[in-house]
DNA sequence: TTTTGAGTTGTTCGA
DNA sequence: GTCGAACAACTCAAA
């Protein structure tokens, strides 16, 4: 009995659920990658993740080479047929895949699902992706949760997640494979070339990914819990892009952090205290994430807490670009924007700070945020890319309390004190002292002459003031009381 | 049904 | 410089 496998998010040997079903048959096993970007609804990838995809399918495609086996791929606009055809030219019986939590993606799985069994075959799915279903976690009257703590506690209440699945020696080919196009046919590159600073930043596949992990856990996991705030340093653990295409999966994370932090601790006995570390935490909020996209499937366009849909946003299209190209005139948040733009990838804690200059400083809407994030970032994932949004704009689950309201200067002091970070991204400010480094405007003339900046030349004034700014936020914001 | 305690990440002001 | 309070009221989750 064939078994074409069809991978999407799950681009990975090991641990991969739908991959040790297809194996735990006798036949052949086929692996497939479907490019279907008008399957996707609004959100097909961006740029920078297909820059990122491209690059993980061709890691993909030489591991499973090196096992006997091989990865076709295909770009369609009818995932079901493509998979009908690739199973009749391969004599395969079955389909089976790892779950994905997108709306859109729902909806399409399981029609296919549907059609393929209407067709005689096999389909089925599993969870490769997630600790926890987002179904098996309900609060006490049977709800989804909308606050982290609670859920995660549940989260942690119940029994370890199964042990990862070894990756398999060698895959069993078919007699003949279906035709496949070539990496190259599916274009996901760029045809003008930006990627430059990706390529210096990354390596896509399952081989560094797990190296990037073990890496984390010798070196960084014990200082996680503050240097993770800090974006001069190399506190985290970079594994977003990784997660969201499932060259790694949270259960093998789990786990490694289980067994890292075991071994370290010298035999003292069952220690649970491994499952509070922070690192483990954050694995908790993607969780939460893909929980709150499948019990509120508007959230990617709509904000989850129905006020904020009268909230008076502005929209003067200058101010969306300068924070786009880091021009605001405020050095943290430019960093970050560059960052972004050069290696598709932004700190978190800066992302927090970017975030809320967006939407609270200029008050544009969250979405094209949002948006802007989805085309740029490598690691763009619907659940966590919303979550996050609505988070700061303060129309989420668990959201940011009004008035919190980054001051882009103080966080800068607080997280980047010598200005590393400023001094990396924005070189044109590398020269002023770390006094004046978060609020060039506010340096002596004589300062700004040594450093060669010119205010309005090298680098731009602050396109608002941060007290007016704030000011105007919160009245914006007390417009929704009621 | 009602009550109670709690809720990722902050800033500002005044003593 | 440091510290604590105020910034609002609301919603969630569990008892």
């Amino acid at each position: 009995m064939s078994t074409v496998i069809w991978l999407r998010q799950d681009l990975r040997l090991a641990d991969n659920p739908a991959l040790g079903q297809a194996l735990a048959g006798s036949g052949a096993v086929i692996p497939v990658y479907l490019h279907a970007p008008r399957e996707e609804g609004p959100w097909a990838l961006g740029g920078a993740a297909q820059w990122w995809l491209h690059h993980s399918l061709a890691a993909l495609q030489t591991d499973l080479r090196a096992r006997g086996s091989d990865l076709l791929l295909r770009a369609t606009a009818d995932s079901g047929a493509e998979l009908l055809d690739i199973a009749r030219s391969a004599g395969a019986t079955r389909v089976l895949w790892n779950r994905r939590y997108e709306p859109s993606a729902i909806a399409r799985d399981a029609a296919i699902k549907t059609r393929l069994r209407q067709q005689g075959l096999e389909a089925e799915s599993y969870n490769g992706s997630l600790l926890r279903e987002p179904w098996e976690l309900k609060t006490k009257t049977g709800g989804p949760y909308q606050v982290f703590t609670p859920f995660w506690r549940q989260c942690l209440s119940l029994s370890d997640p199964a042990e990862p699945l070894a990756a398999p020696h060698r895959l069993p080919a078919p007699q003949r494979w279906p035709r496949s196009a070539s990496l190259k046919e599916l274009g996901l590159l760029p045809s003008v070339d930006w990627a430059q600073g990706l390529r210096e930043t990354w390596e896509p596949g399952e081989a560094a990914a797990l190296t990037r992990l073990r890496t984390f856990l010798r070196h960084g996991l014990q200082a996680y819990p503050t240097a993770r705030d800090r974006p001069d340093l190399p506190g985290t653990s970079c594994l977003s892009p990784y997660l969201h295409f499932g060259e790694i999966s949270p259960r093998q994370i789990w786990n490694e952090v289980r067994l890292h932090v075991l071994a370290a601790g010298g035999g003292r006995g069952p220690d649970q205290a491994w499952r509070e570390h922070r690192f483990v935490t954050e694995i908790g909020w993607r969780e939460f994430g893909y929980h709150l996209l499948y019990h509120f499937p508007e959230t990617p366009q709509q904000p989850l807490r129905p006020a904020y849909a009268r909230f008076p946003w502005s929209s003067p299209a200058f101010h969306l670009r300068a924070w786009q190209h880091g021009r605001t005139g405020y050095p943290i948040v430019d960093a970050g924007m560059r960052q972004l733009w050069s290696s598709g990838w932004m700190h978190n804690r800066v992302r927090m700070i970017v975030a809320s200059f967006l939407v609270k400083h200029l008050l544009i809407d969250w979405i094209h945020g949002a948006r802007w994030f989805w085309d740029t970032l490598v690691d763009a994932d619907l659940a966590s890319n919303t979550k996050g949004w609505q988070w700061t704009a303060g129309c989420g689950a668990d959201a940011a309390p009004y008035f919190r309201i980054f001051n882009p200067i103080s966080q800068g002091r607080k997280f980047d004190a010598d200005g590393t970070y400023v001094r990396r991204w924005v070189p044109e400010l590398a020269r002023l002292s770390n006094d004046w480094i978060h609020e060039p405007w506010a340096a002596p003339d004589n300062e700004l002459r040594q450093a060669g900046v010119r205010l309005g030349h090298e680098y731009p004034e602050p396109i608002v003031t941060h007290a007016a700014a704030r000011n105007a936020a919160l009245a914006a914001l007390a417009t929704l009381k009621n």
